[in-house]
DNA sequence: TTTCATTTGTTGCGATTGCAACACTTGAAA
DNA sequence: TTTCAAGTGTTGCAATCGCAACAAATGAAA
């Protein structure tokens, strides 16, 4: 995501009375996903995850969150099962606001345009994210969609050397797959010449 | 998708220079996926198939769009290999334009807030949808897959009795998952009484 | 009405995957 | 520094899946 658009957008939207901002103590809940609603959250400094309950009670996280990342109902796959929230894992500080109303507050003002226009490029980034990530779950094999992954990741880098931004147990979750069929997948992979890794630090040998 | 917005949008925008409107012929291309833009289409009239090429030239239909669907590229899992077209299924009218250009040509216009309000909306639905496609392709079996799938249908028709909407060599491929499976393990759910089914009409027996 | 391409329906088989189980490593809090 | 929860790495085994192959049904065009 573009870090300065994110900062132009705070700066813009601030002013307004139904933008809110609250600090988060280390521990408590951001956010609850239980309702289906318009708030986008923009994580101003600190960091948060994303934790899912499953309905046996146990507790998984689904993503992390750092500085000026992004997040919201909308922008969710929340499955059916389960529920979800977003607990502060430092102090945090979270501008948020529903959509609808940052839309009728704003529509009058000078900045409209600018802020749309910051809107809409933010919307572009998450569809471009979340169809990525459905092009790479159509993949049918572990192997497949590492690959996408890895060669994603390349991309985005410029290089064929780059560092697994999250640990296993997640990147097994975001891929949907057995972690140890992955873990033995990756394996795999290092076998045969694939790639070359050390711990989260891999490099592409090949032009897949 | 909700039609009363898409025609409202419609009425509002297609004065403007740069919305653009043209008929195609049946057989020919309505829009080439080669580049990555922020072009939406809204197909006002006739049918029409968003179609993939593979690396080896053959070619699937991926989805069928009807009068008042919306495509384009931001909204598409466009896999690295292989190109996509969209092509006229029938005689087609189609009304098109580029998100930031339609965003500064009607800035300074009167109707500008309720435009923005639509788009939103819009992609509101579209993000829905992806994010429905993901929580789906997350489950990691077929039989899970065609049960969300089919509960989704079930709860979005108010009745355990619906139609799938597509044929099921297209509901493989959107469940990505293998067609003779599927078919497999719908012939399983039938037989261990979890759904009743006729060709396309299918009835729910359970409370999963 | 006939033709023919497309879709549906079915099965065997080998490959891949998820699951369970366990040891080892890591890193943060006490 | 110690403790302990969380993550990593590994393996055997059974379940599931994809693939290939083919027959039957369907439906649109000639």
């Amino acid at each position: 995501m573009n870090e300065k658009e994110i900062l132009r957008l705070l700066e813009l939207i601030k002013p307004f009375p139904r933008v809110f901002s609250k600090t988060i103590r280390k521990g408590d809940v951001v956010a609850d996903y239980l309702e289906k609603r318009d708030r986008i959250f923009i994580l101003e400094e600190g960091e948060a995850d994303l934790i899912k309950f499953d309905t046996k009670g146990a507790k998984y996280i689904q993503e992390h969150y750092t500085d000026h990342d992004l997040f919201g109902e909308i922008f969710h796959a929340i499955s059916v099962s389960g529920e979800y929230s977003v607990i502060a894992d430092t102090r945090c500080t979270v501008t948020y606001f529903s959509l609808s109303d940052l839309s009728d507050e704003t529509a009058s003002h000078t900045n409209y345009p600018e802020i749309v226009g910051l809107l809409l490029s933010i919307f572009s980034s998450k569809f471009e994210q979340l169809n990525f990530h459905i092009a790479m779950l159509s993949k049918r094999t572990i192997r497949d969609r590492l690959l996408t992954y890895f060669n994603d990741l390349a991309r985005r880098n410029y290089q064929r050397v780059f560092y697994v931004p999250m640990s296993y147990t997640q990147l097994a979750d975001y891929l949907s797959v057995d972690r140890s069929a992955m873990m033995r997948e990756i394996k795999n992979l290092e076998d045969e010449g694939f790639i070359d890794r050390n711990k989260y630090r891999i490099r592409l040998l090949t032009n897949i």
